[in-house]
DNA sequence: CTGAAAGCGCTTACAG
DNA sequence: CTGAAAGCGCTTACAG
């Protein structure tokens, strides 16, 4: 930081007024006479002066910033909570910062909590479901920083973890898509997931099961693979099946773990001279901007990202110790249609 | 923050040792005899203690932390730059911190500076040239935090800023676009962009002039239309280029301003019965991730964002005062064609 | 190799 | 309505 930084001292010395006034003015407190107090805000302004976070948070042990860690922002929903965290944040005079996963758990999968060095007022976490960040790892380091200050969960919530959360309810979700599949004659319904969390209710898989139970459908293994969430390998596990599979055998409608996803099985329905949703049904989740602009359009679930980010600040800040569930709605659009015929 | 917080007077109080010690094995100082570091690192780790980084700031008056400030999160770009900073930073100590645009300048246009009351050791801004925020109160903001700390910009740089910054080219880039378009045999060439800074070598519609004129083509003014970069802005700016012209004169390519923009041009192009890239060529810029599982996929700039967030984390550490061009490349991909024939 | 002391820039009771 | 003083949790010379 430059020299000149002037401080509340310099402000105080050239109004010819304590620092303890100045503080006040600089707080907005009421108990300040008016002429003092346009005194030192005109000082203020002449020299630019804002206060330092660090001294204050240090002495009032308030930071009135919040942070928001998000395991990657490649996947643009990730976009949509900050922004709807971040707004609802200012509107209650928070002021809120993005850390990157590292700042939680370091890239060689150790402990890393340069996050619980600042001292925030609260930290909403989204936790995606990898191999890597599920277990022990995160959950020792989940634990020391809730030591240092309070944690909101987004996401599929390991069990044992009893903090504040917004859990996404995959299961429900993967349910009633398949429902919606079967009300368009589909039988052959293909999973393309991942690997959601340690409890029933936030697994895709479970879901899916039901799913087809519900709806008298049998279980063939070769229709559910678990990939992560890129373009690239939606493309790859897509294929995988078809390319497994006599063409009698293929699905005529797959369930995509997300949107990015999603793209990467019209690559490979493509290839594979497929149809989209002549020959092939293809459904989404998350309802990224792009999602409405795919050719076709893709049908996908709108998980209410920024209503989300605002109800994660909301829970942060009510102190409240609860767990609630994600909203969500289906969103119809081409890329699903009735089962094909030809067979 | 919670009550118990560990300081390091707990630390030194309970290892036995002075504050001074403590801070010193902390730090990682070689002058601590062996003994003393690992009966203090015993405590520090049974305690989970993690020094303040506030407290540290002040004192030492580094936070080894940086700060980034990007315009909106809905332009995936801007996570890629994102990412390419936050490796940077990383890889040389330094932590990194996202921050709203909020945190410069409020909703109402008006200087917000709680980012300088953050004592950052360095701060990249990415500035995007719209009507809002262009202007004094960007200037006036930028002037008062520079005494705060170093700031380097990215993006369509002011002229009157001469600070570090790394500039988008997009005269040139725009001016070879044309050349390439050109090149596949079109001549009715429109330009769907934005409203680029004061400065020619940034301006896309400079550019457009220089391309048009090397090939001798005419300037047609319904071809060059300014618009927001979002799908929606796009799809409107081709829809009112196209029912305002006969079809004979409608344009055979168009250079969007970016690939959200590009997006919506699919969805007006469709719209119109015209297909990609047989009855138009559009051309996108950033390379999003999405723009590669476009259908078709889309021939676009590849703005190299991630090595861009790099650069600048490097032109912001090294203190350098200079401006340098940011790199970029032609992807070629499937939504430019030879011009069609009929006419 | 280790400790005592001052200081970073604020806020917060406490007096007046 | 205003000021003097203590304290927040560290780092940094300075002594020893």
């Amino acid at each position: 930081m430059p020299e000149g930084t002037p401080t509340i001292y310099d402000i105080a010395r050239e109004a010819g007024v304590s620092i303890a006034t100045v503080s006040r003015v600089v707080r907005g407190e009421e108990n300040v006479s008016k002429k003092t107090r346009e005194k030192v805000q005109a000082v203020i302004q002449s020299r630019n002066f804002m206060p330092s976070s660090l001294a204050r948070g240090m002495s009032s042990r308030r930071s009135y910033t919040l942070g928001i860690v998000l395991p990657r922002l490649t996947n643009p929903n990730y976009a949509e909570i900050f922004t709807g965290a971040s707004e609802e944040a200012r509107s209650r005079g928070y002021h809120i910062s993005m850390f990157p996963w590292q700042s939680l758990i370091d890239p060689q999968g150790n402990q890393a909590l340069t996050l619980a060095s600042w001292r925030l007022d609260g930290v909403i976490i989204c936790v995606e479901y990898t191999p890597e960040n599920q277990g022990e790892t995160l959950i020792r380091s989940l634990e020391a920083l809730r030591s240092y200050m309070p944690v909101v969960l987004i996401g599929c919530v390991p069990q044992c973890l009893q903090y504040p959360a917004i859990t996404y309810h995959m299961a429900e979700i993967v349910r009633q898509s398949v429902s919606y599949l079967t009300e368009l004659g589909h039988e052959k319904i293909a999973l393309i997931g991942g690997m959601e969390a340690d409890q029933d209710e936030s697994r895709r898989d479970v879901g899916y099961l039901e799913g087809l139970a519900d709806h008298k459908l049998p279980f063939i293994s070769s229709y559910r693979v678990f990939c992560r969430g890129t373009p690239e390998e939606g493309e790859k596990a897509l294929d995988a099946i078809l390319d497994g599979l006599m063409p009698a055998y293929w699905p005529t409608a797959v369930l995509a773990l997300n949107d990015l996803v999603a793209m990467g099985l019209y690559r490979s329905a493509k290839k594979h001279g497929l149809s989209i949703p002549n020959d092939l049904s293809i459904m989404g989740c998350d309802n990224i901007v792009s999602a409405a602009y795919l050719s076709p359009a893709l049908t996908t679930i709108d998980m209410c990202q920024q209503a989300l980010g605002k109800r994660a600040v909301d829970l942060l800040l009510c102190g409240e110790d609860m767990r609630q569930r994600a909203e969500w709605k289906l969103v119809e659009r081409e890329s699903c249609g009735p089962v094909p015929q030809r067979l």
